[in-house]
DNA sequence: AGATAATATGCCTTGACAGGAATATTCCCG
DNA sequence: CGGGAATATTCCTGTCAAGGCATATTATCT
């Protein structure tokens, strides 16, 4: 996960992934399209592959490569956990139980002398 | 997009946004959760805050950190798009109009004369 | 005002990583 | 086999970003 996230981060990869969405392409072609130099878009190329964002297939001397769907997946599968997140707005009433277990969780406190600062400003 | 991808992609941040899925949180509360020390928790907050996947809350002393759903959900809807990918596999059917407008579109080649390589070992 | 809690900032050092240029590798063809 | 095309690899250099530590800032209480 972080490691596509890592891939995907660094914007000329990003365009060449971007790129193979419309189907594979050997490494020339991206060349031309991307303004990038060879031995870059080579070295991008394995940083995708390592992160299984990408397949390569030879072609006498040329390299196709493709996208592999696989590692898009689970990102989508984690961002969707995320949904939750405005279709219940939970935000304001959890900010009511944060309040309660307050700060300082290694000391538990019994006599709640810390509740002095707990209180919002409203 | 890229932003949001480069400030998830760093371990510590990932786990700082996995964290507040769960509801808002003030600093010292992910200091003690995750292991980093204060100082490196609030700089990992000033990059997600700066790429907009988080928002903050002044209680007293405290900052209340939350998600904001924004980034997220562009990132899901760009995820999104790559779905198509498995799903129609036109993976092997465009890698023939590939083949076609071959490798260097800067040319034009009318006499095609570099045609003698594109010929797959099939 | 002084003390203290919670957090932010600044400075420094170190490591990772991207680009540039040259070179190596692999493969096909005549 | 020699040449040339397509791509990968290597080495070098500069930049940027993350951690460590000290310190500044802000807010609250007595």
């Amino acid at each position: 996960m972080i490691e596509t996230l890592r891939a995907l981060a660094e914007p000329n990869r990003f365009q060449i992934v971007e790129l193979l969405r419309n189907g594979p392409r050997p490494v020339g072609d991206m060349v031309d399209r991307l303004h990038l130099r060879q031995p870059q878009v080579s070295k991008h190329l394995r940083v995708l592959s390592a992160a299984g964002l990408v397949d390569v297939r030879v072609d006498a001397q040329r390299r196709i490569y493709a996208l592999r769907p696989a590692p898009l997946q689970e990102l989508e599968i984690w961002v969707e956990r995320y949904r939750r997140i405005w279709e219940q707005n939970f935000q304001r009433l959890d900010a009511l139980l944060d309040r309660m277990k307050n700060s300082d969780p290694k000391v538990a406190d019994p006599k709640a002398k810390k509740k002095k600062y707990s209180r919002t400003k409203r």
